[in-house]
DNA sequence: AGCCCCATTTACAACGTTGGAACAACGTTG
DNA sequence: CAACGTTGTTCCAACGTTGTAAATGGGGCT
């Protein structure tokens, strides 16, 4: 293995502890002996071992994202950011994928982490508010994205409701008279659904227009595909779609597509995450783009701040920014060069 | 913080050691003692503390997996399932994005990661292979992806010589003449787009086609949307492009629709990676599906097998199936249901 | 010369864990 | 009944690091 705080201070004639000085920093080192130091550091390529670093500090430097899945393209683009944000620290991040199970959440929050994290930062799906106040691991805790507000821990989020009704506003906008919300859920899977379905209606109640909506299990391309078709088949179908992601929605096109009609001539299409794939798919798709770069920040700024004062303060809200992302699923296909 | 073994012991009224033996399943303690500790155990909730375990063992339990970029869908989607594999040895993963650039690919190899994992698994962009022999960090290492074979480490890909030439004899048994290449790269970035392109002149060549090339910097679906534009304005463009990935092959569908042509009637075309978004496309797109579970599997495999035996062993090639996927892009729209 | 102060350096202990040796308490065997 | 092996348990050391306290040594002061 790798040389010790030992062999460095050998190899330099000093104390182990002086060796630890340099390589800390620690001012009152003289110019010489620092020098001797440094040299041997670099011939024998000394790398501090974590571990027991670690053990010393009581911290391990390495935080945990756990996520419904990374192969979502929002997940997987807000993990960029958050692995960039916490690099800023110093700070690695370990992925763990819950599938959005219950199991799995309760798992990752009872800490099958052991004490191998600092930190963790939790974008929840299945887990009830309560248990998540009712967790015993003191690990430090962010929650990330579409939750119960005013929760047992920190939290960052975009303003989901009032996003929800902005992109409905703009469907109305366009003359939209029959405009559906797709992937409502079940009450029992708590979070984005209930958010968001809110600003829809508010939007449409604004105008005396008819509800419609469309529930879904999970928010997939697939379900969004299935639960499109069920609009279309039904007896009045919908004019313009909110869909509560991107990928119901692309889903959703592809179903409007494939039974033959246009986008957004017959059904307009809206989403909500801007993730990569909505910029180029065709027609492209509007859909409201949360900041997430400005997620993942707060998210690690919040833990910084737990792991930094003492665990005491109250949990804190932090909201993110937001911008309508207007293409042509709404606005209509224009050929041409891109 | 939490109990420590100390603790534990105190409570059961034994010796640290003993508490010790019962966590790790030591055989020989006497049923009574080992009760007396379980309670302990769970009565103060114990969690053993890795850093300390780690440093007693010189081992982490950590991997790391160094990805271009996490929010490309393929590396998402091979995220998950090395992140799977690697839960069932209890390794943890945490993620690092280089984004292809060489002082970050440096910088990881080089052990930016000081003592916190055990091994590495790599999917390099830019580096080379000579470089990658002349490390000197001794961390286990295993490639991942379209490297030069026979290299310095243990490596998994899948056949991409034969790929390229199955999917390019694929394009040809449709009638289709004038087939491109998409995604070609200055070979001095090393890796994919030499084995895609050798697939492809084989194909190409063994039917006495005329060979059509288009040149990209990253493998994006923007440069896919511009190259594809580049070769629709050529005085003869293709009617079947064989693009290098899945997101050119993305971006270039989204030019040819963008340019009032049509897929496949005007031109036909496949990608490779089998992402997801490639199944939901109007129309769907044909690829290459690389196993990735198995890739993962291996690659966690072949980890494994260094951490275990002592690293004397050559480094070992695997290579991982893939399948066609044949889909609309190529073979034509079928409107209706899903 | 004797003293104290300061900068520099060191010795020691501790973080929580586990491998190995040592030890105690048995029952078995000659 | 003594010598022995087996089983269960404890003691000690060590992994590599850093905080604390103490030691060392030189310079300036009286």
């Amino acid at each position: 293995m790798g040389a010790s705080l030992r062999d460095v201070a050998e190899l330099a004639g000093v104390s182990v502890k002086t060796v630890s000085n340099v390589v800390n920093g620690y001012t009152h080192v003289s110019p010489a002996t620092r020098l001797k130091v440094e040299d041997a550091l670099t011939r024998l390529g000394y790398r501090p071992n974590l571990s027991a670093r670690n053990l010393r500090q009581g911290r391990t430097g390495v935080i945990a994202l756990a996520l419904p899945e990374l192969d979502a393209p929002y997940f997987a683009e807000l993990s960029r950011f958050v692995i960039q944000a916490a690099a800023e620290h110093r700070w690695l991040v370990v992925i763990e994928q819950t599938d959005g199970s219950l199991r799995r959440e309760r798992q990752v929050l009872d800490g099958v982490r052991d004490h191998r994290v600092d930190g963790l930062i939790f974008s929840p799906i299945s887990i009830g508010a309560d248990e998540l106040a009712a967790r015993t691991d003191d690990t430090a805790l962010v929650l990330l994205g579409e939750r119960i507000y005013d929760g047992p821990a920190d939290h960052v989020a975009i303003d989901n409701v009032r996003a929800a009704r902005d992109i409905t506003e703009h469907l109305i906008g366009l003359g939209r008279t029959r405009i559906a919300a797709l992937g409502v859920q079940d009450q029992s899977v708590s979070g984005t659904s209930p958010l968001r379905l809110a600003g829809y209606r508010e939007a449409i109640a604004a105008h005396g227009l008819v509800e419609i909506t469309a529930e879904v299990e999970r928010y997939q391309r697939a379900e969004g595909a299935a639960a499109m078709t069920r609009l279309l088949r039904s007896p009045s179908p919908p004019d313009a779609v909110f869909c509560f992601n991107d990928l119901l929605a692309l889903g959703a096109m592809r179903a409007v597509l494939a039974s033959g009609l246009r986008v957004p001539e017959d059904v307009a299409l809206a989403g909500l995450d801007d993730i990569e794939d909505g910029r180029y798919s065709t027609p492209t798709l509007t859909t409201v783009a949360p900041d997430k770069a400005q997620l993942a920040g707060m998210a690690v700024d919040l833990l910084k701040l737990r792991l930094d004062g003492r665990s005491g303060r109250p949990p804190k809200e932090m909201r993110a920014g937001y911008r309508l992302m207007i293409r042509e699923s709404t606005t209509g296909f224009r050929p041409g060069p891109i």
